[in-house]
DNA sequence: CTAGGGTTAG
């Protein structure tokens, strides 16, 4: 068989026994003394890797007999080339198709080229492709690296494995990681590596970054007043938090409407030189929005433009938000009209908010304009622009049309989401089409998708009503197999479903275990149980929940009391004068 | 040089 000379050269470098016919040696000496100047084939190889998609099939032909195993050739590749991910490519070529075992320099050369070009990914698979163990200094860095593309869970391992080394990472890695942790919503591994933090001793070095991470791990945790805490103790040592730490703070004392810490803090950000920015106020007034103020929140707004800050297009779509959530869509309109005069044009976020403003007052046709504009200008249909439309549609008994955007979502391609499902099996469960919401629900999980309580919680609802409580059972352990906690109402449902089949024992169970977990049931769900329990003769159940109810404040509905009032005049007249005063006295 | 932050179910 006819081979080309310069393959024949690779299939002897690859098989050294081949070396000894004395023709091919010569040839093989020849080319070895002109590889010297790395740089030359360096520079060469760079464009030819960057150049050509299929480079791994023509360059055994350009450089038949080259040493690419050389150390110093493939750092100065490393060097040439800026788009590590093509070194990369290169090196494994090198040790698949040269038969040659990675040498300590290069692979050093490459990795720290790949941490320091934050390529993760890859620097993750080239450790687990190659034998190379990098040293400790590096692998700080490949922390830091994989922090920040946010893979948390190889960064930790990566800190037990410099542990085992005996060596404890810089504070500045410590850092990056608690950064990391903060981004990806896992505060459960900022406190395990402050744990680690205390054990080995860095915690001496904690300075200002350090604690701001604390602080907002913190407000993650809902735990913002010890966060606040934290915060007092560090100032009074001189150290001030960044704007983002005092953000979150505010954000947090917001959000358990402790609007007088809210002001404290902003004098304090004041008084420190940190200077409230668009990003402080815009938090305020979210949360002032959200919280049922919204008047508070537009006050805010018109304060800050008075005292000449100027709200940028993030703050305006808050603001317009708030306003839409109330309802006030003029208000809301006048915004946008005068954000579009100070020349911020309406991005997906506007238009969005904007669109679902207009939908759930039911006012589709504005809504739609506004959709067609969006799609004019350029921005695409989304997910979210889709779930806007049908959650106003599914509000207003709209829910068939609905489930026509529904199935044109699938049509364009656009991703259906957990919202997306959510909105059309309640709209469904809404108009009693339980069937329609159960396929939808099986099509849910057939997506791969998790359930969320409110996925389960309008089926459990519409499947008591309709006395399928069995079902509805078996729905409820499903969700609570997934870990998912049902709201308090649904607890009501079944113990209304179960009343209304007659079983008064079963709806006193889940009374019972209500109270147990501290929930309270509706006055509603508990006349009817008192009645359920009454038409039994279970009169001391009813007893015992028309305790609970007057403790609570509840009433009974007079033609309930009148059932009970009858039983127990058969059974204890004593009873029935308790009963009576008592009932007097709840109102 | 300027990120972050803002939109959808309940």
């Amino acid at each position: 068989m006819a081979r080309a000379p310069s393959s024949i050269l690779i299939f002897l470098r690859q098989n050294p026994r081949a070396r000894q016919n004395p023709n091919t040696q010569i040839r093989y000496h020849t080319t070895e003394t002109k590889e010297c100047d790395f740089t030359e084939v360096a520079q060469h190889i760079c464009k030819i890797i960057r150049t050509k998609p299929r480079w791994e099939q023509t360059l055994p032909s350009e450089y038949p007999s080259f040493n690419f195993s050389d150390p110093q050739f493939f750092t100065e590749l490393l060097k040439l080339q800026k788009n590590v991910l093509l070194s990369l490519r290169f090196f494994f070529w090198l040790s698949s198709h040269n038969g040659l075992s990675p040498d300590p320099i290069s692979c050093k050369a490459l990795f720290s080229a790949l941490v320091e070009a934050k390529a993760c990914n890859a620097a993750k698979s080239f450790l687990e492709h190659t034998s190379f163990s990098p040293e400790p200094a590096s692998l700080e860095s490949y922390i830091q690296c994989l922090c920040e593309g946010g893979c948390i869970q190889d960064a930790i391992d990566v800190f037990y494995r410099l542990k085992e080394a005996g060596v404890c990472p810089a504070i500045m890695t410590w850092n990056a990681a608690l950064s990391g942790c903060l981004k990806v919503g896992r505060t459960d591994f900022v406190w395990k590596l402050y744990q680690e933090m205390i054990e080995c001793g860095v915690v001496a070095d904690v300075d200002v970054e350090t604690v701001g991470y604390l602080i907002q791990a913190f407000c993650a945790d809902n735990r913002v007043s010890e966060g606040y805490e934290l915060l007092r103790q560090v100032l009074v040592n001189g150290l001030v938090p960044e704007n983002a730490v005092f953000n979150k703070l505010i954000s947090g004392f917001c959000k358990e409407k402790q609007y007088t810490r809210v002001s404290e803090l902003l004098h304090t950000m004041i008084a420190k030189n940190r200077a409230p920015d668009n990003y402080t106020y815009q938090e305020v007034i979210n949360w002032l929005c959200k919280k049922g103020k919204g008047l508070e929140g537009l006050r805010v707004f018109n304060d800050l433009k008075d005292r000449g800050y100027a709200p940028d297009i993030a703050m305006y779509t808050t603001m317009i938000h708030g306003l839409c959530t109330m309802g006030w869509l003029g208000e809301a309109r006048k915004l946008w009209f005068e954000m579009i005069e100070k020349g911020y044009h309406p991005n997906e976020y506007t238009y969005n908010t904007m669109i679902h403003g207009f939908c759930k007052i039911g006012n589709f046709e504005k809504a739609k304009i506004l959709y067609k504009e969006m799609c004019n200008k350029g921005h695409k249909e989304t997910t979210v622009s889709y779930n806007a439309m049908m959650t106003g549609l599914c509000l207003h008994e709209r829910t068939d049309e609905a489930y026509g955007l529904f199935q044109e979502m699938h049509q364009k391609g656009i991703v259906r989401d957990l919202i997306t499902y959510n909105t059309v099996i309640q709209g469904f469960c809404k108009e009693g089409k339980i069937v329609e919401s159960m396929n939808l629900f099986r099509e849910l999980l057939a997506q791969g998708l998790q359930p969320s309580t409110y996925s389960y919680t309008p089926l459990i609802q519409k499947l008591c009503q309709v006395g399928a409580v069995q079902e509805a059972k078996g729905l409820w352990n499903d969700m609570k197999n997934l870990g998912l906690e049902p709201i308090v109402g649904t607890h009501d449902y079944i113990i209304i479903g179960l009343c209304d089949q007659g079983d008064a024992a079963e709806g006193m169970e889940w009374f019972i275990e209500m109270l147990n977990s501290k929930l309270k049931p509706k006055q509603e769900t508990l006349g009817r149980l008192v009645e359920c329990l009454t038409q039994r003769d279970r009169l001391d159940d009813s007893l015992l929940v028309l305790e609970f109810m007057f403790r609570t404040g509840y009433a009974l509905e007079k033609g309930i009391c009148h059932s009970l009032v009858n039983k127990l005049c058969w059974e204890d007249n004593h009873f029935v004068e308790t009963c009576l005063g008592e009932i007097l006295e709840g109102k």
